[in-house]
RNA sequence: GGGAGAGUUCCCGAGUGGCCAAAGGGGGCAGACUGUAAAUCUGUUGCGUCUCGCUUCGAUGGUUCGAAUCCAUCCUCUCCCA
């Protein structure tokens, strides 16, 4: 049968499981029902989900089905796991608001019609209160849950009631689903391990049926430091809050020595191909970059989006010439007064600059260009003529952007 | 509930009446070097009509010629006791 476990065990996916002998033989020879939780927190989903929806779909290939848990409920709650503070609470309609938009990604990255979607608000939302402490309360020890990794950090710098819930709750979709869909396996990354045990724990103890649990290596950097995050935040896996283009550069520009971990983490490449990357060196890991980069944004956006950011790419990195691909913004002329406008004022209408203060910082250091002319002075005027034909600004070394000029 | 303490810019953290747009570090951005990498070095890092002006040190009021700094009230958090 399938080899899904070798699979994601020789691309490095595989964590920690509860019973790794039993799981093998569950994945390889079985066809399962599994569950992963994704919590409300935002309207986008962003590389911290990715890993997960590149795992539905290892396991949907080898024929298993996926429940996907929308945290509807949970993110009521909020997870404490990796938090130092406590998140600020959502509303109802942000949490179901996020969860659709969610499920809207999804449906682009895995195939839905293979899939089971859930919403722990569902049930979670309408428990009573004592009938819960009654019923799942008592299989919890609290000695255990303090000494739980998640739990460790938070202790230091306090932790409330409301999210110290939260591994009960999660224990209890687990129950639930269990109950409702015979699953048998819960899915989750590394942070989640505390919480997939609960679940675990709790159906033994309920229903003294063995259910498994599963985590899978967390998306870091070398140094630890989680993948991802940028200066201005989140990579977001929605077009409209991060562009393709820019996609595409984030993990064109990864580190050196996470390549390799993130084409077998987060692409389909086959693992033979990656192996025999691993062998490459220096400048020669370029190559691995670009496919890095071409892959991902296959994925998460289109083939199409992947080779105009390819091509993009290669036309301003190789030769540095206009390309019709890359990032542009359009202004009109109304934007000019008396046919003129100032560099810092075009830097901010696009959106390079936040502000023109730093816009005057770049141009004073020599960080900006129009059409390979490095502007000097940071009053200098730009006047209608110029852009006539479609100007490119490069910021810095890495990043062009067209404008656009409408009459 | 009783007592103690804390809230400073993206983050950590100094500053306890004027020399404070606020030390230092981290992070970010730019320059040099490179491979669109890392490391290193340099510059920079509130906003603007930029040798000047404006807004910021939890919130709101007050004292003062002058407040991040002093007072009052409130909010939030931490710690000790119960």
């Amino acid at each position: 049968m399938s080899k899904v476990f070798e699979e994601l065990e020789r691309r490095g996916l595989i964590a920690q499981m509860t019973h790794p002998e039993k799981i093998k033989d569950k994945l390889d020879n079985q066809q399962i029902t599994f569950y992963i939780g994704f919590d409300a927190t935002a309207d986008s989903l962003h590389v911290g989900h990715f890993l997960q929806l590149v795992v539905i779909n290892h396991m949907i290939k080898a024929g298993h089905t996926p429940i996907l848990l929308l945290g509807t409920g949970t993110t009521m709650v909020g997870d404490p796991t990796g938090k130092t503070d406590m998140r600020k609470m959502l509303t109802p309609e942000e949490i179901n608001y996020n969860a659709d938009r969610f499920l809207e990604q999804m449906g682009k990255l895995v195939p839905l019609d293979k899939c089971i979607i859930a919403r722990n608000g569902d049930w979670l939302l309408e428990l009573n209160y004592i009938e819960l402490l009654r019923d799942v309360g008592v299989h919890f020890s609290v000695n255990r849950m303090l000494t739980a990794e998640c739990f460790k950090s938070r202790l230091e710098k306090g932790l409330s009631f409301i999210e110290f819930n939260y591994m009960i709750m999660q224990s209890y979709d687990f129950l639930k689903l269990f109950n409702d869909y015979n699953c048998t396996m819960e899915l989750g990354g590394d942070d989640q391990w505390s919480n997939i045990i609960g679940g675990v724990d709790l159906v033994r103890r309920v229903k003294a049926e063995e259910v498994c649990g599963m985590t899978f290596t967390l998306l870091t950097t070398k140094e630890g430091k989680k993948m991802g995050k940028t200066e201005s935040g989140a990579v977001w896996l929605n077009p409209e809050k991060y562009s393709p283009y820019d996609f595409f550069q984030y993990w064109r520009n990864i580190d050196d020595a996470d390549v390799i971990n993130c084409l077998k983490l987060i692409t389909f490449v086959p693992i033979e191909e990656i192996e025999e990357m691993e062998k490459w060196e220096g400048s020669q890991l370029n190559a691995a970059k670009e496919r890095l980069a071409y892959e991902v944004t296959k994925f998460v956006h289109s083939t199409e989006d992947a080779d105009k950011a390819l091509a993009a790419a290669k036309a301003l990195f190789g030769a540095g010439v206009e390309d019709e691909n890359m990032p542009s913004s359009t202004l009109s002329s109304a934007d000019f007064t008396d046919g003129e406008l100032g560099v810092l004022d075009l830097l901010v209408k696009t959106g390079l600059v936040p502000s023109k203060g730093e816009g005057r910082r770049l141009v004073e250091q020599g960080g900006i260009s129009i059409n390979d002319c490095k502007v000097t002075n940071a009053t200098e005027k730009l006047t209608l003529v110029q852009f006539e034909k479609p100007a490119i600004v490069k910021k810095g070394k890495k990043v062009y952007h067209k404008v656009i000029v409408e009459k």
